[in-house]
RNA sequence: GGGCUUGUAGCUCAGGUGGUUAGAGCGCUACACUGAUAAUGUAGAGGUCCGUGGUUCGAGUCCACGCAGGCCCA
């Protein structure tokens, strides 16, 4: 049905003959107004022109994050494509060229794990069960799966970007520009290889993702042997500190204890529980209540006796963590040919240690933690590691999860020199550190490595505490067997030594909210570790450095054409037969790039470091590779970096925020963005994360049919600030659509309705003055002067939530529920004259900038509006998207009228008010005479009296009187101006304000009379200035009075005689006009009235406001009889009167 | 476990620098309007401002500690 129109419309343009020159509409439907804009935008080129009339002009420069399209489209993306989408538009119609290139993230886990569970296989079957060719063609394939559905749902919901010519990340000028970037980190030393603890499987002999250890039931609750094993402080008497670990086999490899630095420690002096040797133990104080009993406090430790179950205990000094800094204690395992040099076996800082649980010191091992690992480089101190066959440095615990022959051989001795027998004969190398060998942990005497670790302990008076701890450890999802963490080999960017220049950046960038750029994301810069982009996957950027198999000589690719010059070299020297590029189309993916093996300069075979790089990688170099730059488009690079605007979800704060920062500050020392807004997660409207699984996700295609565009993108941005996380309710599109959208298509079918039965079109030339408009128009301009500002003000400052908001309170609350029912009548009333224009010329120019404003957020809707008020118009551009922004004009701003009618507004809501209260209950048809406002200035007085009118006829009172000082039915009332009073007094308020509020008419006359008063306050005299009190009036006596903000208004509710009749006759013009409807009458065509006679009263109603009536209802005749035949019965409100209506002829 | 964030009416949200009676829209109740009419208006009811302590003459607002939800990281 719309699109009928739509075509009427489009055709209005040219048809002379036509007499309607604004379109109305019953109904509109607006998905329909969606669908049929698109197409018109489509057809008309309007993006590319939007671009296009911009050449030349400053540009403002966006990054589209890229999406990856293996999935389809949900709801959330609906709102980070809005955000996108309306700065971009804001900044065009400011001028700027704003140029938007579409991207496609298209590597990494998620594909590759799709892939994996749509063919059925696991990591291990690719490159057996089917190629890495195959594979790779087929994550290629995936990727791209929903584009159709990516690329339908951004123009449904008109955002505009450059979808024809994206960047995609799988692309080998895109790789290219990568793997310059990567040259460059690589020449800068920034570029290395080392180890990073990750998390392993010594079952399955692979690493684990963290994606891995997330799945459902990895982590599960398991008892493990913990001991709090006792060091010895170097130089002192049997005095130890204690440590608790959950993993006594990561002891062997101690080389340092954390503290916490501002935690409180204490030395206590007691017994070993299992030696009964005296000792002293250094732990948190916070933590002596788990290791002592305080039913031992008591006893003295002279009275101590070897076997006693109680074991005394005294503290005999406190301390700070930092204070042990720096102490040195003996290694714990003094294993034969494992010693380290200093400052390894020394207390260190650790932030992240708590006194929860264990000691409140933490024992690291290098190999076997992140935070043990991190901890020890931060600290320079070296770990416990062995030289291997090859000269490498390993950890004492092999990837089956064995200890190492050294590690064995020490602990078999052990277990001799101390009889320890268990349920095998344990060998040299039968030191598994979890149980990965399967051992029957029912079998009569089981131990495992862990257990005999703690007897070697207790025995050697090394051990405080044994006991079995239920912890959640993380478990391999494959073989079920827990996991270890372990070193493994990787390629960092040395991101830490660059950390104080990022940090100093991002200063420079301007977050939304601000607390993202300082907590968030200036916590993550401020405590940055190297970045691992090493991932060992398949389908991804290949690390572009090959290496010889002695790891000494290696070489970083920078382009395609080194390369190929590499290649040729290598087949010169006879090492590669050919390229593997040779006749096909170049694809730096796996497995071609393996099959390259260079050569030398030594002249030996270089193999490709297998790594891939983190996905991230790709995503945060987009500045450069979507040009390919520096390969080509250098012009445009430097042109659009870096950017003015970039948005995401605040998600992505460590992904893609961080990568686009790394990458510019330290390759380019800049920032990559100026501007960001992080915005938040949509939620189900019950505040649950949304998911497919849960059926609660939203289908934004659904919404879309079913809402439209206009009113989806409003919502989202209106509702709530995007970065706070969004409660999605279906309600609340509707609402919009409903209150706002609805509001305003009313408002212009009104101005339609009207003007075209004027035949009123808008000629801006020919437009009356403002200062010569009504009052009521010069406000509703003024009003629109704040809002243009209002807008502009939150959209510079990336505010689009109160832009709206702004903008919908114009339109609903100012122009269509103020100014359209206020000034309804002049658009009915009369022929067109020169008061008419200007109600129609200032409806029309609210109208018309609203398109404008609105453009942003509402495109659609706002475009379509835009015609219907243009088609008439010449030369109007054809669309609101190529228009240039309006500037708020100074000159018609005026705040004293502004003032002024939020008087009226207040005074009118007061009014009917008092017209409700039960006591009087007359209704606003019925008039009355008068009202009564206080004032206590002349402003005020002026600012009513300027809309004494407008009062007067909203509210139905014949006139408006004013009191003042000078009258003596003035009651005032005073209270204390507190910000003032409280600078000034401190603790004396109390005293003082409860003497103001005390004060009756003489204390007011006082100050007013003298300026000052003094108050005698606990013996002491205070002066009080007048501007340290707030005088009001709230009250005349035997008046029914109302009060807020300030205005006190009170109601004459004598009714006369005559103003009985007017409200009689104002009642049947109501009556009449009902009628008129009912027998289907045209609002142009008049009627001959006959009432029948009724009482004095009415017949005097009837004859006195006759001429009203007649004008009213238009009626030519208005005749009183004795009797009328075949009546109409109207009921009025205390009487019935009859009454016959005709049409005239 | 850590960092950040949110908590105000039944629902969605406003509430510079502390100030007397905490606001709006929707919903609800009542009324009005009936020539914007599948529209509209007006009024009313509805709140331990998550809790506890503190600072202050005065705390929704500042501080501390909790509780609950969320995101990211371990």
């Amino acid at each position: 049905m719309f699109l009928k129109r739509w075509v009427c419309l489009s055709k209005l343009k040219n048809s002379r003959n036509t007499v309607k020159k604004y379109q109305e509409y019953k109904q509109v439907d607006y998905p329909q107004i969606g669908e049929g804009i698109l197409q018109y935008w489509k057809e008309n080129d309007i993006f590319n022109k939007s671009v296009a009339n911009r050449e030349g002009a400053e540009t403002f420069t966006f990054f589209e994050g890229p999406p990856s399209a293996n999935g389809t489209p949900g709801i959330h993306h609906v709102m980070a494509r809005t955000l996108k989408d309306i700065f971009c538009r804001y900044k065009t119609l400011k001028g700027y060229q704003v140029k938007r290139k579409g991207g496609w993230d298209t590597h990494g886990l998620p594909v590759e794990l799709q892939v994996e569970k749509e063919l059925g296989i696991t990591k291990e079957d690719i490159g057996k069960k089917i190629s890495v060719e195959e594979y790779n063609q087929k994550c290629r394939e995936t990727v791209m799966r929903f584009k159709n559905e990516w690329d339908d749902l951004t123009e449904k919901i008109g955002y505009w970007v450059d979808l024809d010519d994206p960047y995609i990340t799988f692309d080998s000028n895109y790789i290219e520009s990568l793997w310059y970037l990567l040259k460059r980190f690589y020449e800068k030393g920034l570029l290395y290889k080392g180890y990073t603890i990750q998390p392993f499987s010594p079952a399955a002999g692979t690493g684990l993702s963290s994606h891995e250890l997330n799945q459902p039931g990895c982590y599960r609750d398991v008892k493990d042997t913990s001991i709090t094993a006792q060091f010895k402080l170097k130089g002192q008497e049997n005095t130890y500190i204690l440590a608790w670990t959950t993993t006594p086999w990561t002891l062997p490899s101690n080389s340092a204890l954390a503290i916490g630095e501002n935690l409180d420690y204490v030395k206590v002096k007691t017994f070993n529980p299992y030696t009964y040797e005296p000792m002293t133990a250094i732990l948190a104080k916070a933590r002596i209540g788990a290791y002592f009993n305080p039913k031992a406090k008591e006893l003295a430790l002279a009275d101590f006796k070897t076997g006693d179950k109680l074991i005394p205990y005294e503290v005999v000094s406190e301390f700070k963590g930092k204070d042990m800094l720096g102490w040195e204690y003996e290694q714990l395992f003094p294993i034969p040919g494992i010693a380290l040099p200093h400052p390894a076996f020394t207390v260190v800082s650790g932030d992240y240690v708590t006194t929860e649980d264990g000691t409140g010191i933490v024992h690291l091992a290098k190999a076997f933690g992140a935070d043990d690992f991190r901890t020890l480089v931060q600290n320079n101190v070296p770990g416990i590691f062995v030289k291997d066959e090859l000269g490498n440095e390993v950890p004492v615990v092999d990837k089956q999860g064995k200890f190492l022959t050294v590690v064995g051989e020490y602990l078999t001795a052990k277990m001799k020199e101390h009889g320890i027998h268990a349920h095998k004969e344990f060998g040299a190398h039968d030191f598994y550190v979890k149980n990965y060998t399967n051992d029957d942990e029912n079998a009569s005497d089981y131990k495992n490595t862990d257990i005999i670790i703690s007897i070697i302990l207790k025995n050697e008076n090394k051990a405080f505490k044994v006991e079995k701890y239920e912890h959640s450890y993380p478990h391999c999802w494959r073989t079920d067997k827990p996991i270890l963490y372990y070193p493994m080999e990787s390629w960092f960017i040395k991101t830490t030594a660059y950390k104080d220049r990022l940090v100093e950046l991002n200063k420079t960038i301007n977050w939304k909210p601000e607390a993202t750029g300082t907590g968030r994301f200036g916590n993550w810069l401020e405590n940055l570790v190297d970045w691992n982009l090493s991932r060992s996957r398949f389908w991804g950027t290949p690390l572009p450095i090959w290496r010889t198999e002695d790891g000494l000589e290696e070489k970083c690719i920078g382009s395609i054409a080194e390369l190929n010059e590499e290649i040729a070299n290598s087949i010169a020297k006879g090492v590669m037969k050919a390229s593997p590029f040779e006749g096909k189309e170049l694809d730096l993916h796996r497995p071609y790039v393996d099959d390259v093996v260079l050569v030398s300069p030594k002249g030996e075979k270089m193999f490709r470091e297998p790594d891939l790089i983190d996905v991230w990688f790709d995503s945060g170099a987009m500045p450069y590779a979507q040009w390919h730059y520096p390969f080509e488009n250098e012009d445009i690079f430097k042109a659009n970096y870096p950017a003015d605007y970039i948005a995401e979800g605040v998600d992505q704060t460590r992904g893609w925020f961080f990568t686009l920062h790394a990458i510019a500050g330290m390759l380019f020392d800049s920032v990559a963005f100026k501007n960001v807004i992080a915005n938040g997660l949509v939620l189900d409207k019950n505040g649950n994360k949304m998911s497919k699984r849960l059926g609660n996700a939203v289908d934004p295609f659904k919404t879309l049919k079913e809402y439209g565009p206009d009113a989806l993108r409003w919502y989202m941005l209106s509702n709530a600030n995007p970065w706070d996380n969004l409660k999605f309710n279906l309600e609340g599109v509707a609402e919009v659509q409903r209150r706002f959208f609805g509001t305003l298509q009313n408002t212009y079918n009104f101005f339609a309705l009207y003007a075209n039965l004027d035949h009123f079109v808008y000629d801006k030339a020919k437009a009356i003055a403002v200062n010569e408009r009504a009052e009521l128009d010069q406000w509703i301009i003024s009003k629109l002067q704040t809002l243009i500002s209002e807008v502009e003000t939150a959209m510079d400052n990336y505010d689009a939530t109160k832009a709206t908001r702004a903008i919908m309170n114009f339109t609903v609350d100012q122009l269509s529920n103020w100014y359209v029912r206020l000034a309804r009548k002049r658009f009915w009333r009369g022929d067109m004259n020169k008061d008419k224009q200007a109600a129609y010329e200032t409806l029309y120019e609210c109208l018309f900038s609203l398109t404008q404003l609105m453009s942003s957020f509402a495109p659609f809707y706002a475009d379509w509006l835009y015609k219907n008020l243009t088609a008439s118009t010449q030369n109007a551009k054809e669309s609101v998207h190529l228009t240039d922004w309006q500037h708020s004009d100074s000159k018609h701003l005026n705040q004293d009228l502004e003032e002024s009618m939020d008087l009226a507004q207040g005074i009118s809501s007061l009014v009917h008010s008092l017209r409700k209260n039960p006591k009087i209950g007359i209704k606003v048809r019925q008039p009355l005479q008068r009202i009564l406002i206080p004032v206590l200035n002349e402003k005020t007085r002026r600012q009513i009296q300027h809309v004494e009118d407008l009062i007067k006829s909203e509210v139905n009172i014949k006139s408006v009187e004013y009191i003042d000082d000078a009258s003596d039915v003035l009651v005032k009332s005073v209270k204390p101006n507190l910000p003032v009073l409280g600078k000034k007094l401190g603790p004396k308020m109390r005293f003082v304000v409860a003497a103001i509020n005390s004060w009756g008419k003489a204390e007011i006359a006082e100050i007013e009379r003298n300026g000052k008063i003094s108050v005698e306050v606990e013996g002491e005299k205070i002066e009080l200035l007048l501007e340290e009190v707030l005088i009001s009036s709230q009250d005349i006596p035997g008046w029914l009075v109302a009060s807020d903000q300030g205005i006190t208004v009170a109601l004459d509710v004598t009714l006369t005689d005559e103003l009985k009749q007017e409200g009689i006759a104002r009642d049947l013009v109501n009556r009449i006009q009902n009628l008129r409807k009912d027998m289907g009458l045209e609002v142009q065509d008049k009627i001959n009235i006959k009432v029948a006679k009724h009482d004095a009263l009415v017949d005097a109603a009837l004859s006195n406001f006759a001429s009203y009536i007649q004008t009213e209802t238009q009626a030519l005749t208005l005749d009183v009889n004795g009797s009328i035949s075949e009546g109409t019965i109207l009921e009025m409100d205390e009487f019935q009167l009859t009454v016959k209506v005709e049409k005239a002829e």
